[in-house]
DNA sequence: TGTACATCAGTGAACGCGCGTTCACTGATGTAC
DNA sequence: TGTACATCAGTGAACGCGCGTTCACTGATGTAC
C-alpha cells in the first residue's frame, strides 16, 4: 500500500468534515465536488475511491453532523439547567451566524426534505433532541411540549436567517428565546 | 402588435403562477427554466421577453406568493378566532403536503436567506404576519408571543417535511399546533 | 541487505448533461393608406 | 375594401459553463524473495 490506513481515513474523514461544512452553510445543490476537493488539495477524480456517489457523501456528511451534535447533547447534561442552556446556545447569535457548523435540521434536513429524498438520520436527530428535551420537561405533556420547542427553535434560526434586516433576525431570535426560556422555568 | 397587451401580460402572469408553485414545491436551484416554460407550452428562449433573469423571476415569485397568503390572512378576519384558525390552517396536513401551495417562508425564503441573498419580501412577509398574530394577542408581550408562534408554525412545518416517518412527522405538526391553540386561548 | 513486483490513493482528461442566457428569425396581427 | 408595412411574442439553435461520474494512468510505498 502507498498510504497507511490511517492515511486514507483521515482523508475520508477530511472530505466528510468539509462537506458537512459547506452543505450546512452553502446548501448540498450548490456544493460542487470539485470546488470542495480542490478545498482540500486533492482533484476530484480521486472522490470515488472514498464515496460511492454524492448522495452517499450527503448521508455521512449528515450523520456526522447528527454525531457532532449528539456530542454537544452529552455534554449539556451536566450543566446545572440542561434545558436552558441548550435553548440559549441554539438560538444564540454564534449558532445563527454560523450555519456550517451548527445544526443540520434547518440546513441539510431541509434541503432533502423538500427535494423528496428525507433521511432517516433526519429521524434519528429528531427523535434524540425531542428525547433530550422531554428529559428535563414535567408533566405528561412533556413530549409535546418537547416538539413545540424544537418546532420553534428551529423556525427561529431559518427565519432570521432568511430575512435581511438584522434587527428583525435579532427580534425573532431573541423573543423566541426568551419566551422558550420563560415557559421552561415554570 | 401580434397579440394584445392583455395577452402578454396573462401568460406573464402563467409564468409567475407556475414558477411560484415549482420554487415552493421543488425549491429554487432545482427548478430549470426550460422545464418550466415547457410545462406552460411555450419555449425557453421567449423568457427573455417578460423577465431579465431568472433571479427577477424568483422575486416575481416570491412576491406572487406574497400576495396570496396576505389575501389568506384578511380573509381570516372574517372569522370568530382568526387566529386560531390561521394556526389550525398553517399546520394542517393540507398544507404540509402541498408547499407548492403553501406559505413561502419556509420554502423561497428559506433558501434564499441560506444562498445568502435575502429577499425584502420575505420581511415584508414576515412583518405581515408578526403583525396580524399580534392584534389577537393581549398584554405587552404581544409583539414577542407572535415571534415564537410564527417560529414554531415554521419549524414544525420545516421539520415535518423533513422527516421520513410520516407518525413522527404528524406528530411534531399536531403537536405544536395543539399547544399554540393552548396558548393563544388564554 | 538489495532488488523486483504488487498495491492502491490520488491524478487529470474526458464523458454526457442540463443549466442560464443570447440571438437571428418567424409569422400572425394591428395600422396606414 | 384591399394591400403593404411595422410590430413583437414567441421560436429554437447555439453559447459557455459547471455539474456528477468514469477511467486509464502515476508513482510512492509495503511485501516477497
Amino acid at each position: 500500500m502507498r498510504y497507511s490506513e490511517d492515511h486514507k481515513a483521515k482523508t475520508h474523514q477530511r472530505i466528510v468534515d468539509e462537506a458537512a461544512l459547506r452543505f450546512r452553510r452553502d446548501g448540498v445543490l450548490a456544493t460542487g465536488l470539485q470546488p470542495l476537493m480542490k478545498a482540500l488539495g486533492l482533484t476530484h477524480g480521486g472522490f470515488y475511491a472514498h464515496f460511492k456517489s454524492k448522495d452517499d457523501l450527503v448521508e455521512q456528511a449528515l450523520q456526522q453532523s447528527a454525531d457532532q451534535l449528539y456530542e454537544g447533547l452529552k455534554e449539556l447534561q451536566q450543566d446545572p439547567q440542561p434545558l436552558q442552556s441548550l435553548i440559549k446556545r441554539y438560538l444564540s447569535a454564534a449558532h445563527c451566524k454560523a450555519p456550517g457548523a451548527g445544526c443540520p435540521l434547518p440546513t441539510i434536513s431541509a434541503e432533502l426534505g423538500q427535494r423528496g429524498q428525507p433521511s432517516p438520520v433526519t429521524d434519528q436527530i429528531v427523535r434524540e433532541r425531542l428525547a433530550m428535551i422531554a428529559t428535563h420537561l414535567p408533566g405528561e405533556d412533556a413530549e409535546k411540549q418537547s416538539a413545540l420547542i424544537l418546532s420553534a427553535m428551529v423556525g427561529a434560526l431559518v427565519l432570521s436567517r432568511s430575512v435581511s434586516d438584522p434587527e428583525l433576525a435579532d427580534l425573532l431570535r431573541t423573543a423566541t428565546r426568551d419566551l422558550l426560556l420563560q415557559q421552561t422555568e415554570d
